[in-house]
DNA sequence: CATCAGGGCCCTG
DNA sequence: CAGGGCCCTGAT
């Protein structure tokens, strides 16, 4: 595996639109433990990638909730480029929302007598993505039929053999690959590091980027129906898939219409305190209450129930989620 | 030891 | 558009 040491470094400040809520937004509690990124209150560590360049990423809580201020510290070898530093800047705001307008889903909230004291608690929390479209695919591809655990071991080994590692800031940071890296890589190969039958959705979905047939700036610009029909052509990419690189890549806040049954008996305890509430019902319910926000509403509830079990044992949870 | 479902999707009929 | 098959793993 490629390691690189990243020494010399460049700050900038941004201002997120205010209400803004730091560690809601780079830090998700319902994701699995990778190695892409590190996290404690207050700060971030990502890699990421400008054009085929991989730069280190630390950030830092500056602000306060309504006065809301980032530090970003760029980390890099030899030198940095002005334009780079305008194309990160550029990225950061875009992958964690930072100039989002949520006045209108945080009046929706206020009127939410049940859930508020949630929304209360995140105010200003949003919906993102660490990772650029291709990157987040491949991580929702080694999450389709698996367990957390198999998962994580099929990210792990992706990265241990196509992966790169960066230090910087006395970090060790993994970066996946460009997709062009897999082009002389085998199915057997991917196989060999058991991921099953994902490898040739991998192996495709590589080539298609590599050749450019997805335009990830075009794919932000699109509404939502349009932009899931696009994603919905890529191999391996089903209506959960697409809801997953809809909501974290695209941003759209209105994408709650396909609950996998593990989800719908997670959803059926936290708004219904029942073991299980048919979808579709569980569907009109949130759309009626939340309208374009349906799915960002749902976040709120989600993350901060495994935001929770951080620190307390929920025992239906811990029943739901199969480690 | 065997069998099976799982944090979906593709392909076929 | 319904249903079988796919990979591997841990649970039973």
């Amino acid at each position: 595996m490629k390691t690189s040491v990243l020494k010399n470094t460049k700050e900038f400040l941004i201002f997120p639109s205010s209400p803004f809520h730091f560690d809601g937004t780079f830090h998700k509690s319902s994701h699995f433990l990778d190695k892409l990124s590190d996290w404690k209150t207050g700060k971030y560590w990502q890699a990421i990638r400008i054009g085929k360049r991989l730069f280190g990423l630390k950030v830092e809580n500056k602000g306060e909730i309504q006065k809301p201020k980032i530090k970003v510290s760029v980390f890099y070898d030899k030198n940095i480029f002005e334009k780079e530093i305008e194309n990160i800047k550029y990225e950061i705001i875009w992958r964690f929302d930072l100039n989002a307008n949520l006045k209108e889903f945080n009046k929706l909230a206020k009127q939410d007598r049940r859930f508020y004291p949630i929304f209360k608690k995140w105010l200003g929390m949003r919906n993102s993505s660490a990772h650029n479209l291709y990157e987040l695919l491949i991580i929702a591809v080694v999450l389709q039929n698996a367990t957390v655990r198999r998962t994580v071991q099929m990210m792990n080994a992706l990265l241990d053999n196509y992966g790169i590692k960066l230090k910087f800031d006395n970090k060790e940071i993994f970066a996946i690959w460009l997709p062009n890296r897999l082009k002389g890589v085998s199915k057997q190969n991917l196989r060999d590091l058991k991921i099953g039958y994902r490898a040739k959705f991998i192996k495709q979905l590589s080539q298609d980027f590599a050749e450019n047939k997805v335009d990830e700036q075009k794919l932000r610009s699109l509404d939502q129906e349009k932009a899931k029909q696009e994603l919905l052509k890529l191999y391996g990419v089903g209506p959960e898939t697409a809801r997953i690189l809809l909501f974290e890549v695209c941003h759209q806040y209105n994408t709650f219409d396909h609950i996998a049954p593990w989800q719908q008996k997670i959803y059926s305890q936290l708004f219904y305190k029942k073991s299980l509430i048919p979808a579709e019902k569980i569907k009109d319910d949130i759309k009626k209450l939340y309208g374009k926000y349906s799915m960002l509403a749902v976040h709120y509830i989600w993350e901060d129930v495994f935001w929770r079990r951080k620190n307390e044992k929920i025992d239906w949870l811990e029943k739901e989620i199969r480690l």
